[in-house]
DNA sequence: TAGGCCATCTGGTCCT
DNA sequence: AGGACCAGATGGCCTA
């Protein structure tokens, strides 16, 4: 079966032609493209049963056919490939060059759609990234969605911390911990040196803050029991794999198996964040109405239940 | 090999 | 009339 190539790629493909069969053939649907063959009919028939050879694909301004053994092949999916004997489709009722430009303008709107898509891609938490496998449309489209319930959810709820902080009239120090508390870079006591590009203390991005990793952790199960839930069943997803979404049924391309992952963002981090009582006057306040009030632990991700989409990552979630 | 995901083609419909 | 949009059909690629 002939490789299905896009207008204006160029690249170089193998395939496997049974000999005999006779690659030539009218440029129907892809007028756009040529292939060329690198050996002549004769040299395929002369090469066995099955053979496999290189194309190449050009454009029609920058590729001539000519005798060599360069011969047009039809791209169309719906006949003559390996096999000749289905017959070409019937004639579409409209013109072949208003179906072409039609077909173009069509490709050209898809391109533009995935092309939204990929934008929105980059903006979602943590969907970046070498070992980090590109999500599916609809995963990207359900994760946007959440996170934006769950950036709305948050505002709330810090809206709600000022608000108590107010009333202990310490905004100063409240904003300093609030902005702690939401994961913003405070400013540095030293200034930095001009080029120098300052890390994140508090990147999930494999970054720890030193002065985290010496706080007390809340345990896993700790949570469990005061909400009554089981965080590794809820989640579906076993805790040692610390990136949520290295779910492989959105994988493109081959995977790497000695690519680490890059992203470290444990619930145990997060509950190392959400959770410490110690030094930290509002989170301490926000651990508490979390769990006194059964209020929600943000976490990064779901796996949807869908029996259409099972395990497809979804964004993040209240537990 | 089955299923998920995707790109592309295609005809229909709506809009300007 | 032509373009945008939509949905169904089809086939390829990839992974489990």
């Amino acid at each position: 079966m002939l490789q299905k190539v896009n207008q204006g790629e160029k690249r170089g493909v193998t395939q496997r032609i049974k000999a005999g069969v006779d690659v030539r053939g009218s440029i129907k649907s892809y007028s756009c493209v040529k292939v060329t063959v690198s050996q002549t009919l004769t040299e395929i028939s002369n090469m066995g049963s099955e053979v496999e050879f290189e194309i190449n694909v050009d454009t029609l301004e920058d590729t001539e056919a000519n005798d060599s053994g360069i011969s047009d092949v039809d791209l169309s999916t719906d006949y003559c490939n390996t096999s000749c004997d289905q017959t070409p489709p019937s004639k579409s009722r409209v013109p072949e060059d208003i179906r072409l430009r039609i077909n173009s303008r069509e490709r050209d709107r898809m391109h533009n759609l995935n092309g939204a898509l990929d934008s929105l891609r980059q903006v979602l938490p943590h969907s970046r990234g070498p070992s980090v496998k590109k999500l599916s449309k609809l995963s990207t489209l359900l994760m946007a969605r959440n996170y934006i319930v769950t950036l709305t959810k948050s505002l709330e709820e810090l809206k709600n911390i000022v608000g108590d902080l107010s009333c202990k009239s310490q905004p100063i120090q409240s904003l300093e911990a609030l902005s702690r508390l939401s994961g913003e870079p405070r400013e540095s006591r030293t200034p930095s040196r001009p080029g120098v590009i300052p890390k994140s203390r508090y990147s999930p991005y494999s970054v720890k803050s030193p002065r985290r990793q010496e706080r007390p952790t809340l345990p896993v199960s700790c949570l469990n029991t005061s909400l009554g839930v089981n965080v590794n069943t809820s989640l579906g997803v076993n805790l040692g794999n610390s990136v949520p979404f290295a779910d492989k049924t959105n994988v493109r391309g081959p995977q790497k198996t000695d690519d680490k992952p890059k992203i470290n963002f444990s619930v145990e981090s997060l509950l190392k964040k959400t959770c410490s009582k110690e030094d930290n006057k509002l989170e301490s306040i926000a651990y508490h109405r979390h769990l006194s009030n059964g209020g929600p632990i943000p976490l990064p991700f779901f796996y949807s239940h869908s029996a259409t989409y099972p395990n497809q990552p979804v964004g993040m979630t209240y537990i």
